[in-house]
DNA sequence: CATGAATGAGACTTCATTCAT
DNA sequence: AATGAATGAAGTCTCATTCAT
């Protein structure tokens, strides 16, 4: 169940992540949020008339939904590639899965910007599935987290809360980082692996 | 020049922090996000007819500026105070900068939560005037930091990002923390002024 | 019952037509009609408070009613004094009435204008007084012309049309007079007698 | 660049002078003035739902622009059509042209009097583009009486206020000219031809 | 009469969506 | 899938008017 746009190296992100389509709706929905955007903008964005988006897609909640799991998924499927190639080694996971988390959230940063921000939008049982889906992916770094403590390896004595903490770094990457600053996407893992090390290491 | 609803002791979030209508808005625009928010229900909300909210704020979009500036703000005051409260030692500065951030994201959550997530719904020089409120901001923890850094107090080979670092990590309780929970806000602060401390530690 | 603002002489207009309170009704009417206008807007224009406003007046359709009648009796007692002074003789009384409208019209021209305009926002028994009394004003001039004409002093061959003819031109004149052109009511009074002469005198 | 409704033969009114949407606007701003017309009124008289007036035309400003642009090219195009059929000898210039104008005025009686009543509801550049539309109309009766003086065939001392009033006159008959009163247009126009040489012969 | 607050009704306009072609 | 036309519902905002103070 690979979402679209997810390749096999979880490191590239050459491939465009959404059906043109969705991109176009993406594009709009993280410049003017989802309620802020007419799906009229949506269909000139992406060079179709009304009708011809409603050939693909049946209500602007879709193209929502479609937008929030394929966002999902691929971080989902991004992770788990990334803790299957750490191996055993608890530091290796924890370090990997930083690097993994930045990456998409530097990369990425309009799918999980509105990801964020306008689950409040989602109707009925895609929010539940979403909400879902968060807490599974949630689940992938308290898991490092509480075995680096079990192991004596993390001397954080609250790793429940650096956990949260480590995510709530790297997702809020998304809200500031920018292509074309000083730091590539991959530096700025490599300096945020640094920093969130110091994270699960405080005492 | 004491914002309303900002009470002279920094760590005193008692008083409420907006006019009745604003925190009317300010819970709608959180339950579903300022364009999908009709004044109808602000206004129900508020217990008036749509002309009497009108009658104190011109425009809807004057209620989402309203709720910002506030914001903002409340948010400077407060760590103004804490930084006059903390005195010269940089590390004295940076524990109650940070135990500052935490307290105003956890009781305030709510604002915080829309100056984040609102600011594209900003028209005009609010937005400008916004992005200058959180560049003040954010340039105290900056400040404190690269200070610290240059003391020597503080280890980290990358001040900037790690500063950044914990103003995401503490503005992110506002995305998750809820009253209620096993933590009070005084509680969590203590534990981030820790894991914030390893950030800012960590070679 | 002659109206205020109507002084023996007809040929003054040094009075101001209006209490000051319609005045402003009349100077906001004219600029942006009646349903153009706020009633907070001619408050404001007259200096006084909305429920002020409501105090003189017990609705904005008081004010145009107000308006409408003042400037018809005016209208009426000027073209009454004119035919009084003029006597007997034909001639006179063409000349003296044909004055007597472009003086009206030439220095009150905004009450014509919303005479003639905002008829149609007159509402009820209002709009039949206000036919009424133009009615009434019309067959000043259509006497005198079929009069004249009877006696053989016009050479029209269509006195009803030549009369209707130079109670347009007349009234036209509060269309594009203005005071500050290159000539006075007077002036332009009488050369409208003139022209007007002309206009019966076709054959 | 003929407009809309405008037939080669000016004295020619069989066709619809506008399209059938803004027809119905038309009919509503005669009898309720601009801003006292509900759009939601245009639209059940044009049979048609509101969304579906937007769908033609983008504003209620626009219908009304729509009007008196099409109303003042109208007036243009019959009158130039009728100067050429003059030819050159300038008492046909003017008998020909003041035929044209009443026509206009007693067949179209409703365009003129929105074009003369509303142009304060005009907003911005319709505006100034109405005033001078308006003015170029009024500069060939201008010419021709100034050209008719100054050839010694009419007799008037005032040329340029004759040439006022003989406008004010035809344009006046759009104010109480009705079908289905005694005279046709066509007997009307012949009328006013012969009052309004002698409006240019008095001295 | 001023102030301040309030409101039912209704204004213009936009939106997501649909249907026939 | 594009085009053009259409619409029920709902949006923001304004208006004339009123009442308590």
């Amino acid at each position: 169940m690979t979402a679209a746009g997810t390749p096999p190296n979880w490191r590239d992100f050459s491939v465009p992540a959404l059906p043109p389509l969705l991109g176009a709706a993406l594009d709009c929905f993280v410049e003017h949020g989802y309620h802020g955007t007419a799906i009229r903008t949506v269909a000139t964005h992406a060079g179709l008339s009304v009708p011809g988006l409603y050939h693909h897609y049946p209500s602007k909640q879709a193209l929502l939904v479609g937008i929030a799991e394929s966002a999902m998924a691929d971080l989902y499927a991004r992770s788990s590639a990334a803790l299957r190639e750490a191996g055993e080694d608890v530091e290796a996971r924890f370090a990997l899965l930083v690097e993994c988390l930045v990456l998409v959230h530097a990369y990425r940063w309009e799918h999980a910007f509105i990801a964020a921000s306008e689950i409040r939008s989602l109707e009925g049982p895609a929010r539940a599935g979403h909400i879902a889906a968060r807490d599974r992916q949630q689940k992938l770094l308290d898991d490092v987290v509480a075995e680096g403590s079990r192991l004596g390896r993390f001397a954080t004595r609250y790793p429940k809360d650096a956990s949260r903490a480590v995510t709530t770094m790297c997702t809020g990457v998304a809200q500031w980082y920018r292509a074309g600053g000083p730091l590539s996407p991959e530096e700025l893992a490599a300096r945020y692996v640094q920093i969130c090390r110091g994270t699960v290491q405080a005492r």
